[in-house]
DNA sequence: CTCTCCCT
């Protein structure tokens, strides 16, 4: 065997491993650890007649791994060396290293908890942080230190961040091994790109192709930016145009062949993050970094998954550009500044942090843990989502009341789909439809069977109906798997959910053959599985529908679904706000909604204010969670109708939609003047804010016949405000606070009681004639304040202090105001002058 | 410009 970097570190590692329980190798790409490792611990004898278990992150690494240890050991994949992945086992009794996936070893860590007969696990790639190894490595320490000391933990990752995880496993050895890469000659942009992402990324797939040798790999978010970039790069093509290969998830097989294959021609591949790590691209010498990704981003307040794009993380960028250092020196042109590169978080966020978490909370059930935190996490489940996690099983009927699972949860745990599709599959066995039922799970578990073939321009009839999906797999069943199907259905894809269709039968023992399934079989179905998203229609011929969670949703205009007052929302991603995006769903109807959901729906009284209407309503609404599936009238009690009309207008315009009679005004006023003079006397509070809060208390009996913002606003409410005080603080509050006073003139003048500070008395200056002394107010204690006005009612001084203004002020105000005002007395001695509110000449 | 990528 030729030397690998890996090679250095076995013999410490072989060390470790005797004395420690738990070891962290950490290897860049190359090194060699992923076929070394597994070997070594083969050739110890310290695991004689022990399994290895291997977990890797995707099934064609697994192969390739067993593989290529049973040939280096000289022989076929399933003797010494084998391998389980879903649908494919490969291993004997002689086999003691055993490559796995990773819902295989969850699986096996919950139907063995002691992993019987085996020595070492190992954890390799870890540094990927799927939701499965999470898990997995949790599952298997708990084991280790309830139930098998002896078990040996290794975990392999390839980036720098190996201490936390020595640190989770108690201080595990870290040993660091060297990788084989060839250096990558980063390039950034001058200044930040400005205009659209496919633009930019064209223009520097025309700067690579000029300056540069090799093929080309691209980065970009999605299928959207790859095809759009393929149409700028085809467009402006010259006589020499490279061949332009899109590759991501979606494509069919032989396209996505066709990209990683040699080509004759010079070619630029443009990729998703599948060309990361999934799929190596032979010949690359370049790699063009857009610098951006699209995640899938669970919110737990939602329920559902929202995709976003978003910037790369350093370590994703890292692996990017390694990706031009295979072959040789390679060139990796990062369409990002580098002040930017400064930026970019370190790693992506772990699935554990972003993902749905209710298969994970299914699977944590089944292991017997209530609290997460009594297991060892890198980074611990979030709570809202692990929450929104247990309350969809316990609506799903897998956990009971106190969280403990359920004989129908341990069923659906043994399902290898989510627990929605689980419930189906359990549900429609038991009610007789159990083909149905599997076809329905694996349409939505595997990859869409409908491909939109841009090229032709061709759709499917409905792009979002579940149903036309179901018939599209009976015709391809029909033509025995084979032959030609209609344009847009994908035959590779067909396979495939007819595979995991035939799984998921012969785990539940279905024996049928494969039945029809009518419209009213698919709606039952995926109302088992989605019973919070069944929506109604939000008007007759609209695309809008309020889904039973309170969510709303819209479904694609062009769908035939549309015409459907009810529909199942199945595939559905949620919008910042407002109406998520509805991109599959099927119909339901009335009656059916009714009998399965019968639990579920109740007759609501419900009177109301309706501020548009400005009025009460009373009615009684049959409802479902959020939709309301049918209504009628009804009348009213009175104490219903206040209780409504109460609600109206605190949370209306609140106090100023009562009739504010001057008088009301006033006599708010002069109470709260009063109970600030006198805040210990027992005065009620008149304030606004306390009126607002206490509106039942004091307008709630006169309320009695009252309906309409119209009658509220013929409602006197100076009699409800009166009754507030007692007689006798009635009384005095006349005598005290009242609303007139009556100057030397003989005038009755209103006092004005303002919101803070004393009273004012405006009043003309002729008719005060005589009086030294300022009226006061509250016993005596309060002066009100004049504002002494001219004949035309001008202010001419402000004063608290009559006496004194008629010896020191008025010789001057008389002075400058005579000529202006000749027909009105200016006496020269105002004291002994007789107060008038009239002219000289009467 | 619909919808990144994996896995039981």
């Amino acid at each position: 065997m030729n030397r690998l970097p890996i090679d250095e570190i076995l013999p410490e590692f072989l060390t470790a491993v005797k004395t420690h329980s738990a070891i962290v190798v950490q290897a860049p790409p190359g090194a060699g650890k992923t076929t070394r490792v597994p070997l070594a611990l083969l050739a110890d004898s310290s695991f004689n007649n022990q399994k290895i278990l291997m977990l890797e992150p995707r099934r064609l690494a697994a192969t390739n791994a067993a593989r290529w240890m049973a040939s280096l050991l000289g022989e076929e994949v399933g003797k010494t060396v084998g391998y389980s992945i879903r649908f494919e086992r490969k291993v004997s009794a002689a086999t003691r290293i055993e490559v796995v996936t990773e819902g295989i070893l969850s699986r096996r860590l919950q139907t063995d908890p002691g992993l019987a007969g085996v020595g070492v696990v190992i954890f390799d790639e870890f540094h990927e942080r799927s939701l499965h190894s999470d898990l997995a490595l949790a599952l298997c320490r708990d084991a280790q230190q309830g139930l098998r000391e002896d078990l040996k933990i290794v975990v392999m990752s390839a980036t720098l961040d190996a201490a936390p995880i020595a640190a989770l496993l108690g201080n595990a050895p870290l040993i660091t091994s060297a990788g084989r890469t060839f250096p990558v000659n980063l390039r950034y942009l001058p200044r930040e790109a400005e205009g659209r992402l496919p633009e930019t990324v064209a223009a520097a797939v025309h700067r690579a192709l000029n300056e540069t040798e090799g093929d080309i790999l691209v980065f970009l978010p999605g299928a959207g930016e790859i095809r759009r970039c393929q149409r700028l790069l085809e467009n402006s093509g010259d006589g020499q145009s490279p061949l332009i290969c899109p590759l991501f998830g979606d494509l069919p097989f032989d396209a996505q062949e066709k990209a990683i294959l040699p080509a004759s021609r010079r070619k630029v591949v443009l990729a998703t993050n599948i060309a990361e790590t999934s799929l190596t691209i032979e010949g690359v010498r370049v790699v063009i970094d857009s610098g951006f990704c699209r995640q899938l981003r669970f919110d737990p307040a939602s329920g559902l998954n929202r995709l976003v794009t978003v910037r790369v993380s350093a370590a994703s960028a890292t692996q990017r550009a390694g990706r031009a250092g295979r072959l040789g020196p390679g060139i990796c042109h990062r369409l990002w500044t580098e002040h930017i590169q400064t930026t970019l978080i370190p790693y992506a966020a772990p699935e554990i942090c972003t993902s749905d978490l209710a298969g994970f909370a299914l699977d944590l059930a089944l292991w017997g843990v209530g609290d997460a935190a009594s297991l060892a996490w890198l980074d611990p489940p979030p709570v809202a989502a692990l929450a929104e996690g247990r309350a969809l099983l316990k609506r799903l009927g897998a956990l009971d009341r106190q969280g403990l699972i359920t004989e129908s949860g341990r069923r659906m745990a043994g399902l290898p789909v989510h627990p929605r599709l689980a419930h189906l599959l359990v549900e429609g066995g038991r009610r007789g439809y159990g083909t149905q039922a599997c076809d329905m799970a694996a349409l939505l578990t595997e990859r869409d069977i409908f491909r939109y073939t841009f090229s032709s321009g061709h759709r499917p009839v409905s792009d979002s109906d579940m149903l036309d999906r179901v018939e599209a797999l009976g015709e391809w069943r029909k033509k025995g798997g084979g032959g030609a199907m209609p344009d847009g259905v994908d035959s590779t894809a067909c396979r495939a959910v007819d595979r995991v269709s035939r799984q998921l039968r012969s785990i539940l023992g279905i024996k049928d053959s494969f039945l029809p399934c009518s419209v009213e079989t698919a709606g039952l179905l995926l109302a088992w599985a989605y019973p919070d998203r069944i929506a109604r229609q939000r008007e007759p011929g609209s695309a809008r529908y309020l889904l039973v969670n309170g969510r709303g949703g819209k479904l694609s205009e062009r769908s035939a679904l549309g015409d459907n007052p009810f529909v199942v929302a199945v595939a559905m991603e949620g919008g910042e706000r407002g109406d998520g995006v509805i991109h599959l769903a099927s119909a339901l109807n009335i009656d059916m909604i009714r009998k399965e959901c019968a639990g579920d729906i109740a007759w609501q009284r419900l009177v109301v204010w309706d501020g548009r209407q400005g009025r009460v309503v009373a009615r009684e609404e049959e409802r479902l969670g959020a939709i309301v599936l049918d209504s009628r009238q009804i009348t009213p009690s009175a104490d219903e109708t206040t209780a409504a009309l109460l609600q109206g207008i605190s949370e209306g315009q609140g106090l100023a939609s009562l009739n504010w009679t001057q008088e009301a005004v006033q006599f708010r006023s002069r109470v709260c003047f009063i109970a600030r003079c006198f805040p210990d006397e027992g005065w009620p509070d008149l304030t606004i804010e306390h009126l607002g809060r206490s509106l039942e208390a004091w307008l709630g009996p006169y309320l009695a016949g009252i309906k309409t913002l119209t009658q509220l606003s013929n409602l006197d409410i100076l009699s409800p405000l009166k009754n507030m005080l007692s007689w006798e603080q009635q009384r005095m509050l006349g005598g005290e606070a009242p609303t007139h006073i009556v100057v030397p003139s003989g005038s009755r003048i209103s006092l004005d009681y303002a919101q803070d500070g004393p009273p004012v008395l405006a009043v003309k200056l002729q008719e005060m004639f005589g009086l030294a002394d300022t009226p006061t107010l509250a016993r005596g204690t309060v002066p009100v304040v004049l504002h002494l006005l001219s004949p035309a009612r001008r202010p001419i001084q402000v004063t608290r202090d009559l006496r004194s203004f008629w010896n020191s002020v008025y010789p001057e105000v008389k002075k400058e105001l005579k000529g202006r005002y000749p027909k009105h007395p200016w006496p020269d001695d105002p004291w002994n002058a007789a107060p008038t509110r009239h002219t000289k000449k009467r």
